[in-house]
DNA sequence: AATGAATGAGGCTTCATTCAT
DNA sequence: CATGAATGAAGCCTCATTCAT
């Protein structure tokens, strides 16, 4: 109806979904309902729900980097990089407490989708490597290690928070956060 | 070889086929063939795939706190406790390396049966506790934030070790873990 | 519900029904319909559609051989067999008109699904043998070849029959058979 | 390159499919894709489906006849006639094996559509003609009944081929048929 | 304690067809 | 003439669950 930006509703509306629930438990029939689309239309503008969910990923993934990344490298010192990466992961935790999971969830999927593998590792090397950059501007010795500690960390945080997180108390993690990652640097 | 028994058999193969695939993507009817029984039968002895996979994940989790506790808290020094907290964990992570992912769906499947979240909790909080000790006894000046610190991040480990093992160096990781989480002590 | 012959039960309703329309157009659902059977039903004792298909034909193809060459090779001279070939032949015409385009159908099918070519294969040999068998008592020079045009001219005539029957004076047809088809014998 | 040409495409591109693969497994999307067109195209230029199908059909069946009749009947002795119609007819069969399966399903949707069916009796009596004619030279004493059945050898023949191909040799087939449909003639 | 048969709901996907532009 | 978007119906199949025996 609106041309063009169907794609994208139906892409917003998609990442919506298999954020809040399990890849599994959304169904296409719901996807359509809520774009105000037949099950056909969903199946016009993608091959098939694996392909749909994979591109949701991909597009949650793009505006989360385009947003985030600007932000967190214009910080003036690398502590505050660091500082304001730690701010908007919590952020985004908060605000996307399952897209970790619908990642992972994709992820398996593809596996059995005979998989393009490589995007993959793609997706997980441009993350690390902004924490790698960051480690690496703080003096860390090991800075690709670190990252990847640090990318795990975040994830795990992600779950517990999902089914624990009147456990958290933020401003602590964060501050504890800052204490252990900041920690073994160069003189 | 009955009665209870069966029981037990029909746990141990559920609990290893949900902790290699999902949890929708086992189905009953597999489970009741490598049990080698028929469908009636597991819903003989549990009323619900649900059940079926609760139970499972608890009777693994027994299992898991059982064999490894006890390894870890006979270590002499704080220190060879957290070193061998870590070999265990590790060990862990990469036998089963789905099952915090099962964890977290069967969570999500209590949720929609009208759970029994406080036994969740009760889980959280006794693995924490194991961690929270332990920190203490190292000196650390915040045990418990470090402890879900600590919690997190192995299961966020896990999960990107699923995804990405290839770029995990188990031996730097352990290292630079245990570089990271013995800081800040009181002296 | 009446136990063991349910699934013969199905293979008669479908083979009816695959018998009368193509496979593409006779579904599950009416098959299950007609059986009496939930969808679900059928897919208890059939793992496919291809499947039920496969397995009515050779069902329909059993009964066909077990009734019908018996009564054939009893005939007393070769000009006999011959003669009650063409016989039994005619009326399987006319009763199963479509059932060797369901073969054709079932066979194509079988491609699709990674076949057992091989068995298809038998069912060729099989009754090309009885037709071979017959030609060679009967004397004729090359019985091989002339059984293979025998049993094409039998399918040929099923499928023209379905087309333009009106055409056909089936006494003629059958006169002209013999004629044609017992020439050219050793003296 | 346009008007009637882009019909003309489709209807070769139609062919091709159709005869390659059945009705129920060929798409108009497939056929727009492979003309360089939009479905929504195709529906310009054929009303429906089933029209196309149809039309294809007998476009190639023009086709055919317009090259073939005159070479056939160019021969100059009734026996010349009769081996080049075998000659064509397994040159035919060889090139569009599917063709006459092609054509029995258009038959059967036809009288699903409220079917015209004259037009259907009218192919078929066209190329019982030529055969009938051929045979009358030979001085066969029942051309049409012999022309009946050499039509159905022909369709049986391209059935079977499909199917079990490998048994067939085809010089030798050839012969045998020229042996047994040359037979009985006036002195 | 267990089986085998059956149900029923829901899911993904395909596709001819329509229609505004 | 042709496209692109969308519909809607139908189809195959999976699976947790039930229940008579």
């Amino acid at each position: 109806m609106r041309r063009k930006e169907t794609k994208e509703r139906i892409l917003e509306v998609a990442l919506e979904l298999f954020s809040e629930r399990a890849y599994d438990n959304v169904s296409m029939e719901e996807i359509a309902k809520k774009v105000g689309l037949s099950k056909g239309g969903l199946f016009y503008h993608f091959s098939s729900k694996y392909e749909l969910a994979k591109e949701a990923l991909f597009y949650g993934f793009d505006q989360w980097a385009k947003t985030i990344f600007p932000k967190i490298l214009s910080a003036k010192s690398p502590e505050d990089k660091f500082k304001a990466l730690v701010d908007y992961s919590f952020e985004f935790i908060l605000n996307n407490p399952k897209l970790s999971r619908f990642f992972l969830e994709v992820y398996e999927e593809s596996i059995k989708h005979g998989n393009e593998l490589e995007q993959w590792k793609g997706f997980y090397e441009e993350y690390l490597e902004l924490f790698d950059s960051i480690f690496e501007e703080l003096g860390v010795l090991n800075p690709r290690v670190r990252a990847i500690l640090f990318g795990a960390l975040l994830d795990g945080l992600t779950i517990h928070y999902l089914m624990a997180g009147e456990y958290f108390d933020i401003r602590d993690l964060k501050k504890e956060i800052l204490e252990i990652f900041l920690t073994g640097r160069k003189a």
